[in-house]
DNA sequence: ATGACGGTGTCGCACCGA
């Protein structure tokens, strides 16, 4: 492949990968993104779909489950190198969340951040307990010298400007005080919330609902980021959301989310030994 | 206060998501 000057890093919760499959694969041939996290597979490991997306020519890893969760890391041309399966801080979790890997010379966390509804009640327990294993495990992320991207499903709503109607919303989970307050320490470890940085006055939504004809009345959300370390947000060259992937037939209630960057230089070969 | 829509499997109901 040649090399090229910029990387595409993409989040797409797919919403069922064996019903979405067409879709994910009509998107990657359109846009072409070079990393892609992918969450809510629904599907065990074995009913993941390897082979179409190798045809396509991604290389990928995987976590499964039945009918939940799971999560994915595609790239373009290789396979994405694993650092970590599942999120430290509770050997009890046995819900699949969490992918971590070396990706075109990038540390991509894909994660899908339980959405804790409903509120009060042990789901939303379990999400601010996540969030608090996920800040206490990104401190070792953000200050690494290379480019580190936290990525997926985050299941928060960061501001009101991030919700098409704050007031409907505001017994949910997604919104509540301390998951945003918890969300606000994370990015305060210094990771830059890509699309906000770029676009900080625009109406930017990556999920609408189902219900009540809401993605044709843009009645949506902004809950999937792209969270970058220092050295990466400092490439950072733009950042979109690729919303007729949600007006196909039978969509993802999400829309895939993208960032351009400058693309780290290729590893320096080692001198030869003489 | 509720449910609307859509995915999944236990499969036409129940549960979950956001």
């Amino acid at each position: 492949m040649p090399a090229r000057k910029t990387l595409r890093l993409a989040t797409f919760n797919v919403n069922g990968i064996g019903t979405r499959l067409p879709h994910l694969l009509a998107w990657l041939e359109r846009e072409q993104p070079d990393i892609v996290a992918l969450q809510e597979l629904k599907a065990l490991d074995e009913a993941f779909p390897v082979g179409a997306l190798e045809e396509a020519g991604y290389g990928a890893i995987w976590q499964g489950q039945r009918s939940w969760n799971g999560v994915a890391l595609l790239a373009r041309g290789s396979v994405p190198v694993e650092s970590r399966r599942g999120l430290p801080g509770d050997g009890e979790d046995t819900q699949s969340r969490y992918l971590e890997a070396a990706v075109h010379g990038i540390v991509v966390a894909c994660l899908y951040l339980p959405n804790g509804n409903p509120q009060p009640g042990p789901k939303f327990d379990y999400k601010l307990a996540w969030m608090e294993r996920l800040i206490t495990h990104t401190r070792g992320l953000v200050d690494l010298p290379h480019p580190v991207a936290l990525i997926g499903d985050f299941n928060v709503i960061p501001t009101d400007a991030d919700v098409y109607d704050p007031k409907s919303w505001r017994k949910d989970a997604l919104l509540q005080p301390e998951v945003r307050e918890a969300f606000e320490r994370l990015l305060a470890q210094g990771w830059t919330d890509a699309l906000r940085k770029l676009h900080p006055d625009e109406t930017i939504y990556t999920f609408w609902d189902y219900f009540r004809q809401h993605f044709q009345r843009d009645r949506g959300l902004r809950i999937d980021h792209l969270l970058l370390n220092p050295p990466l947000a400092k490439r950072l060259r733009a950042a979109g959301v690729d919303r007729w992937v949600r007006a196909l037939e039978k969509p993802s209630d999400h829309a895939p989310t993208w960032i351009e960057v400058t693309a780290p230089a290729a590893p320096r070969k080692r001198a030869k030994a003489d």
